[in-house]
DNA sequence: CCCGCCGGTTAACATTTGTTAAGGTGACCT
DNA sequence: AGGTCACCTTAACAAATGTTAACCGGCGGG
């Protein structure tokens, strides 16, 4: 049962993400946060929602992880892709009866929640805003297609590396690292549950990177010595982050679009 | 390089997947036929769309198969997801850069090009063919999520046969399946590259299903005796696809619209 | 009509990964 | 301070899956 209150919230890291895509005006931005309805705080372990249910409400995470999983009918868990600050959590019930997954903590978070009426009503007035967040729903599709290629084609070994790599380029699109260093936001059983290895196994690769010098550091903090080592060994390719910002055709009809009020 | 008509193309398998979920009014239902601005015929094993290309296009599958795939580093072919007829091929192209995957051909195909500049303009006029095309794009969305999971926690025997029971699903609701037999649309090296496994693994899976008569049939037809016990040793559960038709509220919703003209 | 090739099938063997089980450590609670 | 709990670590062994290498059958092209 979380504790909320009103309003308040900035979608900073959202903004900062939008914006490595493609510069909003402020007004755009303004609008944003205008949306911001509320702002939960979820302890670690806490189900934002759970599957089955049907809210048809948009959340922002502004503090802390969480990741999409199923439970199989084994009692198995697959974590289907992780969210940072910055990522937000898409529910489709309006269209879809019931969630085919759950959302759940990885550490204490703070989500906001977004005004959703309004953000429908009103988001064709912004246009800038409407393409920014388009991209970013096609690059969380794109992270679950490399998550796809990832655990059916790649090695243990290298998909924990190419796990961790993906990780510090997301959290560093939202200022969540300093120099090579983040926060780790998972577990060993976590990290297994994503990759679809066991903890075990999980846990050899990780040691193994670390003898390599690949990675480093302690309790729940990553450091990588060498970054580009460490993509080399991932065979990390930064492509199907899509980082590159909005083509210019995009600007430019966006900027013809403003003109004309 | 495909021979190629000009319009003429009806787009049955997707509007009878469409209506699945929300039966469309005649209008939109020819406005969308009206979209097709041509369509090609490609030789079986034609790349639709090569990885690194950025086409702006929107296609539709009018007739065979095709999958999404990316090309490992080391050599290694992943298949993302299957594209039967009556699916759409969004080309994100107008935002990004460059595709991460490719797009080819499991059989001879026919596929219909959309005028997408059309497309955008006048979808805002046809609210339940926008509502439509969304759920369809959540649907795959969500069969992209379930192939994460079986991929990552399900064994070889399992995954084989929930892929087979997906698509005798995906093929029955366009009307491809005939009592509960279905063409085939792959081979078991392809079935292999979907699922993460070799090619022989996939061939002991497929013996094994067939000695415990769980599925039958011969050169690339596939007759599935008993359904219900194929999705039990499956663990196959419905729900993902989200076949039940649209929430009463968003037809009510919609019905409301079209008064107000 | 034969050849070549693609797709399927099988066997023997190699390798990766899972399982089980047993500690270890540090944080936090009382 | 002692205890509990969550997380990490390691080892020995078991099981699933990959690899390699054959061979088969059918079909389309020359």
């Amino acid at each position: 049962m979380p504790a909320w209150n009103i309003g308040g919230a900035m979608l900073t890291s959202l903004i900062k993400k939008l914006e490595h895509f493609l510069p909003l005006p402020d007004p755009d931005k303004e609008w944003l946060n205008g949306l911001v309805s509320r702002s939960d705080e979820f302890p670690d372990h806490a189900d934002i929602i759970r599957e089955g249910e049907t809210p048809a409400r948009v959340f922002v995470v502004i503090a802390g992880h969480a990741c999409r999983y199923k439970i199989l009918p084994d009692g198995g868990r697959q974590i289907l892709d992780f969210m940072f600050p910055g990522d937000i959590i898409e529910l489709h019930g309006l269209l879809l009866k019931e969630t085919d997954h759950g959302i759940v903590c990885l550490s204490p978070a703070t989500v906001a929640r977004l005004d959703s009426d309004r953000l429908i009503r009103e988001i064709i007035d912004h246009p800038y805003v409407t393409v920014a967040l388009w991209w970013s729903a096609l690059q969380q599709e794109a992270i679950l297609r490399e998550r796809v290629a990832s655990i059916g084609r790649r090695d243990a070994y290298t998909r924990v590396a190419h796990l961790l790599c993906e990780m510090f380029e997301r959290l560093r699109l939202v200022g969540e690292t300093v120099d090579h260093t983040y926060m780790l936001p998972i577990t060993q059983v976590e990290l297994g549950d994503a990759l679809g290895i066991s903890e075990v196994h999980a846990n050899r690769m990780l040691r193994r990177l670390q003898n390599e010098r690949l990675i480093a550091g302690g309790h729940r903090v990553l450091r990588i010595p060498d970054l580009e080592a460490l993509k080399t060994a991932a065979a990390f390719d930064t492509r199907y982050l899509h980082l590159d910002g909005a083509p210019q055709p995009v600007r430019d009809s966006l900027s013809r679009s403003r003109l004309l009020p």
